[in-house]
DNA sequence: GCGTAGCTTGGTCGCGTGACCAAACCCTTT
DNA sequence: AAAGGGTTTGGTCACGCGACCAAGCTACGC
């Protein structure tokens, strides 16, 4: 038996390359044998690892969405107030995604690459609770009043994660310097008060955001 | 010689079942005979009209910058309001987007897949162009004093991408009967006015705005 | 220092792929 | 009615793919 950190280490290795090669040439495009080559070992040995190409994505996906939870988890517990707390989740999720590890990225851009119905299954419920998490943070912000009223929190996590997951297709080109959390802090600004100058509101606010097109739907209870 | 008419709609009968397959599937697991069969001819006909996949591709990518610029142009034209121009093109960029023909997120989400440098070159300069005029409405609407002071245009334009374009991954399971509109000016509103309630707001805004990690950016001249 | 579980080696196998083409087949023009 | 270009047909071809495995090789526990 070999040592269980070497073992560890090279199922790591693996992982890190293939994440490595997904996000830049796409899951069907990237073949076993790069894969292998790129973390020093033949295409046997990888199978030996991993059944199929495709198991291999699936515990990549995995990995990913434990690391997500895990950092967003741990930068929540430090303050109780709920916007500070969505801050630092945001942080979080950005930090992760443009880490060094391609997979959190390869999770949500390569998709569509998974076939088997089970394993499908089972990545979209670890993405559900994921997002539960969301919306529980969320719920609680509106919850204590910091929210402005009747807003739809289930869109506001959507563009929230839009614009947030979107950050890793430019960040390289365009960051100019930024570090992820200076990016996050300013999407936190942006959405937390708005673009629109101060002068050029509409007097009734609440008013003027229905008007704007904000959406005024029934509150559903968050599920956490 | 074939009435021209009917060579047109077999191109866009080809490039439209190629969009959806590419779409559902990827451009890599996607194969020719697949495109081909679902489009009604054989692949040799397909070859025919394409040299290779890849050109298919390439092809589609260009009709969907096409459609996405002469949409938003035409959008914007109603109006010489800056920021209104800004809500009506975010309303035709996400209309394109979530239309039946599957071109755009193609090109948004299947990026990677041209390898060829030539072609990818030309893509990129037409994205380059879109985003420009986008930069030229929001620069617009900032210089007539519509967006608060030291606000980072570029990232106000990167994050609202992010928001519409993710709307894509979503849209079929939680639209919940929105219209793309809809969908559009709650976003709007959202980025405009914000969402923190109105006595939560630190009072001094723009000092409020650096402090919540909003950016105070050299603004930098856009070319349109 | 032996046994054996854990892992690697160096290959094979059959399949589906993208690309390609010569011949046949229209349909329009003359 | 003949010509001829645009288009389709039905097939071929070489290649690289994912999967797989029997045999060999450690190195650790005993």
């Amino acid at each position: 038996m070999t040592k269980p950190f070497d073992a560890a280490a090279s199922i790591d290795k693996l992982l890190d390359v293939a994440a490595g090669l997904f996000r830049r040439k796409g899951f069907a495009a990237t073949t076993v044998r790069e894969i292998a080559n790129a973390a020093g070992m033949l295409p046997g040995s990888l199978h030996y690892r991993y059944a199929s190409k495709e198991a291999l994505l699936v515990s990549l996906m995995e990995r990913a969405i434990g690391r997500l939870t895990e950092s967003v988890r741990e930068a929540v517990a430090s303050t109780r107030d709920p916007a500070e707390r969505l801050r630092l989740a945001l942080r979080a999720h950005l930090r992760v995604l443009l880490s060094d590890d391609d997979a959190v990225y390869v999770m949500l851009y390569d998709w569509r690459a998974v076939s088997n119905d089970t394993a499908r299954e089972a990545i979209v419920r670890m993405r559900d609770t994921y997002e539960a998490f969301w919306d529980g943070l969320i719920y609680e912000a509106a919850g204590s009043g910091q929210i402005r009223p009747r807003i739809d929190l289930k869109l506001l996590r959507l563009f929230g994660f839009g614009a947030i997951n979107w950050v890793a297709q430019w960040y390289e080109d365009h960051a100019g310097g930024r570090s992820p959390e200076q990016i996050a802090d300013a999407f936190w600004a942006f959405m937390a008060l708005g673009v629109f100058a101060e002068d050029r509101r509409p007097a009734d606010e609440d008013g003027a955001f229905v008007a704007l097109g904000g959406a005024a739907p029934p509150l559903e209870p968050v599920r956490r």
